[in-house]
DNA sequence: ACAATTAATACGTTTTTACTATAGTTTTTA
DNA sequence: TAAAAACTATAGTAAAAACGTATTAATTGT
């Protein structure tokens, strides 16, 4: 048994296809065939059930599968400990992000980043949060940069800063001439919200929840990026919520919609956040301390109540 | 980097000598040389030290070591899967049991296990309960049966059973006409104590404490088996405790001596432990059930009462 | 039934692994 | 301190493993 072999099971086990699997790993397709005989050889036990198309694991296979992975990443930690010790931060490096932060967020350190640590080949990925735990887990990313807390067994989160919820209230709405909002002002009946699936949404609905006990799900409008939520509203659809950062974007002359909450405002943690088993940790150290270190200059606020990203 | 250079690194760190190391692994000299260069210089550093001798591992090198004892661990587990997969219980089991427990557990199972599952290959060794700790964690002992709670980080129990202590009191001892013994009756200092190391005396003692605040540790009589306990007992030296299978085998005449305790009876708890990876778990698991098993019918004490056998 | 897709096999080449023999060092012993 | 012993590194070689190309075999879809 061989750590090549694992890899090629791993490969096929991913994409269900030998010559798939032998392209992503640079071979040919009768190499990972008879690597394969030669590790069921070994074991005596069948992996993969080649009578199925798309080929299926067998029951041992899926748990050899499982292992597999386990090994394959204690062995990637090798290398980890050897770029630590040579204090090199490099190699390619993938990052999720989620979509409220990803334009806030990304032209703030992604400069700042790549100059200081040329030698990380940055992937970026815009995704949700649900895609973004799923391919943590199963080791397609290397980080990610989404709300928290998340509550998943196998990753590990370090908060990056609390970004509080800004009101943007349109002309002639009710709370128009408000100062300072409070929650218990929110109606999420003329809340535009981002559509399903954003994690900002779900952190806006839990806020108006706290208040107001509202389960129904019928809203009216529903948008995939919160420009088009600004737009909505400036046309008089209802008022709705941003995230602080999204508000120094907003043009100068329609600054004068925006209302913050009275204090601990309501706000989103937003976190680092990879696999626990702490891969690439040195890269995932280094972004940490470059984010922080800019976020501090943009955000400073102490007294936050930190809302749930997490649908209930 | 293959799995068999990670092996032969971590002979070589565990006997700090390539000649040595050869021989375990069953290859030659040169093999293990050539390979850890390769090794090395895949990785672009220096594991071993072989400028000091005996040879030392470098910083980085004892990292990767450590690594490389996580990786081939979970290796190894890949045969695991398969040899539960085929409901296979065999191969070498190396298990350690504690002085107090093997003359008088190990002759109850042994036979027992063997017949049930000729083809584990059993190594048995008597150890003290450091000792124990120490290999199950590098890996040198798959289990051990020992007196728990421990609460050693990396290592697993699961209990077997409780094993109240029985007084021994000697003709002429101050308690010999009591027919239960209570734990305030204990005095220290004309009890009899196994030599230092043993965790039966660790507990002895801890009994004692938790009634008397005694800390001075100048005992008079100390020795290495319960045997000789005994024998010293009968020539007046001082009444002793005893684990209470070894009262099972004090002779007839001898009977008389003995004394319980008034429940809750004082009791360690006798456990098989394990290295938390969980390795040789079909093994482990068959041993439980054949000890308590047969444990079932020997010991049968419901209100005991556990005494920590670790020493405070 | 035929084309397309995909895994397995046959076979040659390259690479890797491990062996024997031996040289080069350091440590121990006389 | 010189000789012996212990130990690791290196050279050369044989065996084994890994991988590639070419091809066959089996299955799926049209």
């Amino acid at each position: 048994m061989t750590i090549t072999q694992l890899k090629y099971a791993l490969a096929i086990a991913e994409h269900k296809n030998f010559t798939k699997a032998a392209e992503k790993c640079f071979v040919t397709q009768p190499t990972l065939s008879t690597q394969i005989q030669k590790l069921e050889d070994e074991l005596d036990i069948i992996i993969f059930d080649r009578g199925k198309k798309p080929i299926e694991l067998t029951d041992v296979g899926r748990k050899i599968v499982f292992q597999a992975r386990n090994i394959v990443n204690e062995a990637d930690r090798i290398q980890d400990i050897v770029d630590q010790q040579k204090g090199f931060i490099g190699g390619e490096f993938r990052l999720g992000i989620i979509p409220t932060v990803m334009p806030t967020l990304l032209p703030m350190f992604l400069n700042n980043f790549i100059k200081k640590y040329p030698k990380v080949k940055l992937k970026i990925e815009e995704l949700t949060t649900e895609e973004i735990i799923t391919r943590i887990s199963d080791g397609h990313l290397d980080a990610a940069i989404a709300s928290t807390p998340l509550e998943s067994d196998n990753i590990k989160e370090r908060v990056l800063y609390y970004e509080p919820f800004v009101a943007y209230i349109p002309n002639s709405h009710r709370l128009r001439d408000k100062k300072t909002i409070e929650v218990s002002d929110l109606d999420i009946e003329d809340m535009l919200l981002l559509e399903d699936g954003h994690c900002f949404r779900d952190g806006v609905i839990n806020l108006c929840k706290s208040f107001k006990n509202q389960t129904d799900d019928h809203f009216q409008l529903e948008s995939g990026s919160i420009e088009t939520l600004i737009k909505l509203s400036n046309e008089g659809m209802g008022m709705t919520l941003l995230p602080y950062l999204h508000t120094l974007d907003v043009q100068e002359k329609l600054n004068t919609n925006l209302r913050h909450f009275k204090e601990p405002s309501p706000a989103r943690e937003v976190s680092i956040i990879y696999h626990k088993s702490e891969l690439k940790m040195q890269i995932i150290d280094a972004m940490y301390d470059v984010i922080s270190g800019i976020i501090r200059g943009a955000i400073a606020f102490q007294n936050v109540e930190i809302i749930s990203p997490i649908s209930k």
